[in-house]
RNA sequence: CCAGACGGCCGGGCGGUCGCUCUCACCUUCGGGUGGGGGAGGAAAGUCCGGGCUCCACGACGACAUGGCGGCGGGUAACGCCCGCCGGGGGCGACCCCAGGGAUAGCGCCACAGAGAGCAGACCGCCUGGCCCUCGGGUCAGGUAAGGGUGAAAGGGUGCGGUAAGAGCGCACCGCGGACCCAGCAAUGGGGACGGCAUGGCAAGCCCCGCCAGGAGCAAGACCGAAUAGGGACCACGCGCCGGUUCGCCGGCAGGGCUGUCGUAGGCUCAGGGGUCCGGGUAGGUCGCGAGAACCGUCCAGCGAUGGGCGGUCCAGAGGAAUGAUCGCCAAUGCCCGUUUCGGCGGGCGGCACAGAACCCGGCUUACAGGCCGUCUGGUUUC
RNA sequence: CGGGGCGUAGCGCAGCCUGGUAGCGCAUCUGCUUUGGGAGCAGAGGGUCGAAGGUUCAAAUCCUUUCGCCCCGA
């Protein structure tokens, strides 16, 4: 394993989950990734993983959710970003997908994800839109 | 060889690389590390039954209500499960299916059609008699359930006798009921004097009879136990001044805060905060949690389900939930191409079922690509 | 884990208990009315009653199994 300059910790709690939900998400073939700033002090990147009774029964849910979890093993103590949190959402064909073309997904997912949070638009100290928000 | 019936079993294997979890041993800078070992299923599923276990309730027994079960005998901890037998139905057969107690305990229902549908019923017919008559028939009073027609079902069936025509009216056979006899633990089967047909169906309609059941469920339950806010005890400081006091407080004056600010007046409000400890208890954690109705082999009893003896084995314990990801080879099957001495051989593609323990067992039900073994039945060919 | 409910026409619902004819509203179509539309009036079409099996002469209804959806409790 490559040395990873922060802990790693798993999401567990739903609102953890709904937390992350609100965040930027950036979908690439066989998952949904979101990635959260969760803007405290501290540098734990924390993972969660999740399927939809959609994706299909335990079987399929499961087998997607260790293919994802394999995954974010070998690709996040190299590509994500000190203090943010991570969540994978299946999508139908993680399962199946060939597995070159999954970490391909995940990777592009993640420095999509790590330049959309670099712009300086993103910022907090957006000038407001003049039309109509005079105060909020 | 083909078609089929029944029973049982498997449902990938090996090897790299990188991981997860439990356990044991060692090392440790107490963070962890290294090595050995274990790590999903026949259905783990649906949650349809039966138990273990835990808590709650409860004198004992019985009754009632409600729910379930229902041929007989056996097996089992128990069952609605299993085995054997009986009865009924299906199949040429091996074999398969059946909620299979009671309809003279009572209530209820049987639509439509049809004359009549439940102590039945004369529409068309058939027969007898009276009257009328154009001798074809009509009408009236009776008899009759053999025939037509309706229906799921028409109150035994066939034949002969009998009769005005008919009718269990009589007889024979069959069916039904049946005292009694025989076989069997029993369900039931065989025989059967006699009866002379009285007794239609539905109880997966109410119900009757017999049997069974207290309720909830591991989020049961037990233990440990933050932060914050309540509760209680103790400690020291504070608790303005004056007066009263039943020691709870009361009155007056003074003080702080608010009423936008300042002054005045008025109103409201405050009179304590700190430390230590205790108790309940939330988040959270630990236990419950796997050596048992266990598995493997073998012997005995039994038709069998199953029971017993002996020997051996230890066999998952996670917690948003581990038991995996990926690569290669092989097995097996399908398709295509080439070749063939029709047995095969070589190459390519593809390489796949249903499905994931969540306290644990015994069953049932449902899902399931492909494959293997055994026994049996029917047919065909050859010897 | 336990308990309860629902599935019927394109949509929302009756009918089931007590078995024999599947009905109501909106929607669709046709016609009338109007200059035209809407509204109104008259009429018509449309349903494997979630699926399979059983009981019965006969099942949307009764029983069993199964599929899907929803709600509640700890």
């Amino acid at each position: 394993m490559t040395d990873p300059s922060f802990p790693i910790e798993r999401m567990k709690t739903r609102p953890q989950f709904l937390a992350a939900a609100k965040a930027p998400s950036c979908a690439r073939g066989a998952v949904v990734l979101q990635a959260r700033d969760r803007a405290d002090d501290s540098p734990v990147v924390r993972v969660g993983f999740t399927a939809t009774k959609k994706v299909g029964g335990s079987v399929i849910r499961n087998r997607a959710k260790r293919r994802m979890r394999e995954a974010a093993r070998m690709l996040i103590p190299v590509l994500a970003r000190p203090g943010h949190d991570y969540v994978f959402i299946a999508r139908g064909g993680a399962p199946t997908r060939p597995w070159d073309r999954l970490l391909d997904d995940v990777k592009s997912a993640l420095l999509s994800l790590a330049a959309d949070s670099d712009t300086p638009a993103r910022a907090p100290a957006r000038a407001p839109s003049p039309t109509v928000r005079a105060g909020a």
